[in-house]
Order: structure tokens, then C-alpha cells, then sequence
DNA sequence: ATGCGTGCAAACGATTTGCAGCCGG
DNA sequence: CCGGCTGCAAATCGTTTGCACGCAT
């Protein structure tokens, strides 16, 4: 049903080498460098695609972008972004799972879940900052 | 320094009233049909100027659109938000925020955010869901 | 009187969509 | 060969901004 094209290929290829969190518009520039060049509109759904198959990760930024990476886990996790580079560590949290349950169920609601997000700067895009 | 308008008050005074999450469209909506209208513009710049000042809560759906409601406290804190009848209950949890804190840290992240909401199913809709 | 606040429309940035031609199966 | 895929440009959508005028202080 997916049709396997080469700038599907490439775009595959570019998230499974980095593993980070990239714009679509990061993409469709890294893709021109390489030299692998897809239209903007190509990037989009073709990222959209992988996000609906369960694929990708996906996530908004606080300033509304949408952000994609390749998946590492399937489980439920969560992430610490790089707000300057897309640099992702995966993390779990049992502490805040189980805090989200305990505070959810304390007001009395059920069937809790919960959005978390850590965004900040990697050490190494704070050290070129200057 | 905030000067108080027309414009302004009946914004507020709206907030006040529901204290529900709202997007600019829909109290502009609101606004005008409450013979109150004012100009889109004018409610994005006052909901920033307000959310801003601490005045309001500010969150972005899945969606991209930001909604703003009438803060209840002005300190940081996080959201249990029903997700059948929107009743929403403010929650501070000096656990996770230490726990953000400490895992960004731990990975050499530093300027970390978190980005934490908590949805359930209230009592109340539970008991009516049967 | 001053200059922030307002309204309107144009500008914006991210994302989507219409459509004709391309190409993978 | 056929229909999904692509590229491009135009279209959306939510939000922001430039500018001239109005009104709160």
C-alpha cells in the first residue's frame, strides 16, 4: 500500500541516521544539502505517513512546530529535546507516572492520562552559544 | 501601565464567567455576540498582554491553537483537565518539577521547561458514563 | 495633551491541498 | 497500464504586525 519511492527512501534514511527530533522544513533543507532535494509538500505527507504507521515519534514545540524522529521504543516514554539542535534522550519516568495516577485519582478522576514534554539545551549547543 | 478598555474588561469579564480553556477565535466569537465585539487582533494582543501578566493559564491543543482560561493561582502549576465535561482542577507538584529538573540535568540539559498536562474522566462523568 | 490601545487589512509561518505529470508495482 | 506519489503553487489557518486614529489617563 506504501509505495516505496526514493524520497520516501530518503527521508527514512535522513531520521534513521540522526534519531532526532527534526522540523519537516529541517528536513526538507537537509535533504537539498545532501542533494536528495523533495518538494516541501513531499516532506509533509510523506512524514505524516510514517507518524500515522506508528513509525514516528511525534510532537509540537511550545512555539506550535511539529517535530518527527524515528521511534527507538514502541513503550510509553517520554522526552527531553534539545530546543536548539533536536538532540532527544528518551526517558522514563515511573516517579511521574505514578505521580500523574496519584494526583489524577486523588480529585477523583480515572482513566488518567498525561502529556509530558522536557525541552532545554543540550550541553553541547549551550557550550557554542558563547 | 495596563490601561483598562472597554475591550479589555469585557475579555476579562468573560474569562471570569466560565473559567474554562478558550481560544481568541472562539471569545471573539463570544464578544460579538455578546454585542460586545472587539477586534481578532485586539483579543490576541490582550490575551498575550494578560497570559503575559500571569493573568491567565495558556496551553496549546494537539492542534496548534492556543486556549487561555482565568488562572485560579499564579504560580507555576499544571492542569487535570476532564476530558468529557472540560472541568478543570490546577495541580502543583513539586515532585515532577524536581524531577524534570534533575533528569534534564542529569543528561547535561540545562534551561529546562516541561510541557505537563493530565487528562481523566472527572468523577462526576464517570458516574453519569454507566 | 500623550501615547498606549484598537481596528483593519496585509503579512506571516507552518502546514495543506488541487492538479497535471511522473513512475513504481 | 494505473493509481498512488511528486512538485509546484495557491490556499488555509491561526496568529502577528504596520499604521492611522481614538480614547484612557
Amino acid at each position: 500500500m506504501q509505495r516505496m519511492t526514493k524520497q520516501r527512501a530518503a527521508i527514512a534514511e535522513l531520521l534513521e541516521s540522526t534519531h532526532d527530533f527534526k522540523s519537516a522544513q529541517q528536513l526538507h533543507d537537509l535533504l537539498r544539502e545532501r542533494g536528495e532535494a523533495a518538494g516541501l509538500a513531499t516532506v509533509y505527507r510523506t512524514l505524516q505517513n510514517l507518524a500515522e504507521a506508528g513509525e514516528l515519534d511525534a510532537l509540537r514545540t511550545e512555539e506550535g512546530e511539529m517535530l518527527y524522529r524515528m521511534c527507538e521504543r514502541a513503550e510509553h516514554h517520554h522526552h527531553l529535546v534539545c530546543r536548539s539542535c533536536g538532540k532527544t534522550v528518551e526517558i522514563d519516568g515511573p516517579t511521574v507516572e505514578d505521580w500523574a495516577q496519584r494526583v489524577g485519582g486523588s480529585f477523583g478522576f480515572s482513566e488518567i492520562e498525561h502529556t509530558i514534554e522536557l525541552f532545554g539545551t543540550c550541553a553541547q549547543c549551550a557550550g557554542m552559544r558563547v
